[in-house]
This record gives structure tokens, sequence and C-alpha cells, in this order.
DNA sequence: TTTACTCTGTAACAATTGTTACATTCTATT
DNA sequence: AATAGAATGTAACAATTGTTACAGAGTAAA
């Protein structure tokens, strides 16, 4: 599809009509599928990312490999941590996968500084840091106060939104790990959820009923 | 003492001339004492602070007035959710403290987006952003890959150099506190961390030995 | 010095979360 | 259909963290 319909179609309730036109002519459209990964820890950003369609994980990592998912990225949004690494050329510090099949615009780095005197993208990228910044501190107030079990159903529950169904394909494996426990405890609250009638459980799917 | 000189020694190496000056009208100097609140959740703000000397704590706090520490700032540096909430006139999502005596330059909110066209002030604004989310990953870092023991002991090391000492003046009570924990679990791990010889133990004090 | 209060130490126990082990069910492939 | 592998269920136990209770030490004020 042609990149300026692309961007106008997408974008035109949030930028004003000269920064769509340069960025009709600097985007390029990438598509990715499910479990792609887009940048992990340590690489260096040469894009920043505008999400057309699906959604976007992010982790948090550790010395030892185990993840932690701090939150879902949704259509029309972006990544703050690219905004944070593109500024000073850092290496990122999180890493980010495809929730989902999921279109991109890429944005090459330097527009970022550079369309700054758009009041429209100055809006747009202080938005994205507020709105990273309020997913963290959402992060934060789950494992600071919460416990597993109001911990997994939060997570079900930010899943359907990002997957727009409440059918949710995923196993108790995969959970575990984007949780930072282990598969047991996970099947233990899974079932103590089922019983209590917030969820349904199936193999390799969860249907999410309290909606 | 003069806000024009004060702004000049502190900020000098940071804005370029031009800012220098215009920040030395609009600003005004807050001097807080050990504990006083900054802001509160919930609370609208109203200047954008910058630290001249000492040291600020942030907390999140959940429903039941539950607090978590996130981290602390200090000087020369500002608090990105204040350019969170100045730039969208929201509420406050976090509350501060003052970690000790500390001297302030407030900033009217509106200069915070009427200075984006100094070179110098994107680079600050933008460089707190990401020294603040930094910190936030540092937290979940903390409460999601780290047990107690060493929550407590990088909480304290945190401390020392937000003190600039290690000699600490706190209560094991008010550990409990800021960590979301108990005092008896505190004192129990601050005894073991005494034994591993790690720190030492006085009353109202505790000295931070591996430094 | 007595009193009241805060701070720290510690035991005993409870609750939550993590681990190991193994059985069963489902699914894809041969 | 037989087989292998993945996903789930669950029991038994371990480790960590949280709670209750109480004793003793230090400190400030009467």
């Amino acid at each position: 599809m042609d990149i300026k319909v692309l961007v106008k179609a997408n974008f035109s309730f949030l930028f004003e009509k000269a920064l769509l036109d340069e960025m009709s002519i600097v985007a390029q459209l990438k598509e990715v599928k499910k479990n792609d990964y887009l940048i992990d820890i340590g690489q260096e950003m040469t894009f920043m990312p505008l999400i057309i369609t699906g959604a976007i994980k992010v982790f948090r990592t550790d010395d030892d490999g185990d993840d932690y998912i701090l939150y879902f990225i949704e259509g029309g949004d972006t990544c703050a941590m690219t905004l944070n690494c593109c500024m000073k050329g850092a290496k990122s510090e999180i890493k980010a996968i495809a929730e989902r099949d999921s279109e991109l615009l890429l944005i090459p780095v330097h527009k970022l500084e550079d369309w700054l005197h758009y009041k429209s993208w100055r809006a747009f990228v202080f938005g994205s840091y507020n709105n990273r910044f309020s997913e963290m501190l959402e992060a934060v107030d789950s494992l600071a106060f919460m416990n597993m079990n109001d911990r997994i159903l939060k997570y079900l529950k930010n899943k359907v939104i990002a997957n727009q169904s409440e059918f949710l394909k995923i196993t108790h494996n995969t959970i575990s790990l984007e949780l930072n426990t282990s598969r047991v405890v996970v099947s233990r609250i899974l079932k103590k959820l089922e019983i209590d009638g917030d969820i349904k459980l199936h193999r390799n799917q969860i249907e999410i009923l309290d909606f």
C-alpha cells in the first residue's frame, strides 16, 4: 500500500498537514509477525516505530535472561524507550516483541528532534513519554502492592485489550515466563481463577469472563 | 541570595546564556526541610522544581496509603513527573518528599514548553525523562528480580548516595514503610546484613560498610 | 529518678510463592 | 494406530516473606 495513504489514514487526526507530508516521504512500512523481535537489550535503535495496527509487548530482562513484562503498546502509539534511546544514541534498555501480527511505520531517528518545531509532534512525543511513564507506574504497582493472583488477572486483562479478544491463545508456561514466576504457580492460580468464575481454561487458550 | 547568581552558579554548565537570563527572571528559590512534602498524589503541579542542593525522594502510593519508594533525585536534576504533569496539566501520580534539607529553583510550568526552542533546554528535558525512566526500570528490576535481602541493601546504598554519607540516620520502621514490607522483616534482614559484614547497626543509625 | 515512649531483637507461627516430581490429556507426526 | 512431545493438573515439600507477641534497651521529658 502507498505510504502516503497509510500515513494520512492513520495519523491525520494526530498531526498537522505539513508534518504528515514530511512523514510520508521518510517513513517506511514494516510488517512483523507475532513473536518477531523488534529490539533487544543492548541493541542500538536506528528507527522510531509508530504502531499502525497490532500490538507490541515490552520486557525488562535481567542478567540471567529472566524476563518481566512491562506493558503492551497498541495502535497509534510509540515506544518511549525509542524516544529515550534516539535522543542520546544510547542502547536499548528493554526488549520488544510483537504481541501479534502488526504494521509499523519506521521513522529515522534524527527526525524525532527535527520535528519538534511542530506543535502536534511535540504533543505526541511528550504524550508518549507520559503514557509510557504511567504504564511503568502500573508495573510497579503490580509488583509492589499486589499478590500473584491479582497480578495474573491484571496481566490477562491487559492482554485482552492488546489482542482485542477475550479468547487468549497462550500457555501457562508463557505466562510464567512473562511474569517471572513458575509454571506450577501459574497453573495453580489459573485454576483458582477458574473456580472463582473469572476465567475459563482450555488447552492453549484462556477465556476471560468478567470483562 | 540573589537568584541570578544562584542560577548562574548552578546551571551555567547546562544552559546557554540567554536561557540562564530568562530563568533568572522567572525562577524563585524554595528552601525545604527534611521530610517536607513537595507534592502528593492528586495534587496539581504549579511549578517545575530544579534541585540545586539536597535530595528528594519519590514515592508511589496505593489506595490503602501504602508507599513504595521509586527513586531519589539529586542536585542538578528535576522530576520527570513534573514534566509529565506540566505538559498536560494533569494531577500528580506520585508523591515527593525532601530526603534532606534542600534548595529548589521553581520554574512556572508554562516555561517548560516555551523554552523548548533552546537546544540546551530540550537536551535537559529529554535527559531528565530518560534518567527518570532508567530509575523506574531499576525499581522494576528490584521488585521483579531481587529478594528482600538485596533490595534492602540496594536501597541503603542509594540512600548513601542521596545523603552523601555512609552513616544513615534512619529507623527500621521507616525502611519498612518505604519498601512496603514489615518492620520485623527489615530488622531480621538488617541483622543478617550486619553478620555478613555489609553494614553496622546502631540505634537510629545504620553504617554502610562495603561501599 | 521515674515514667512513658520509641526503637530494636527475636521467637513462633502463618501465608504466599517457588520447586520437584509425576500422572494425565491432547495433538501432531510417523 | 502407535509414538513422541507439549500442555495441564496436582500433591508434597521448601523457601521466603509476613504477622503476632513480647522483652529489653535507649531516650526524652516530667
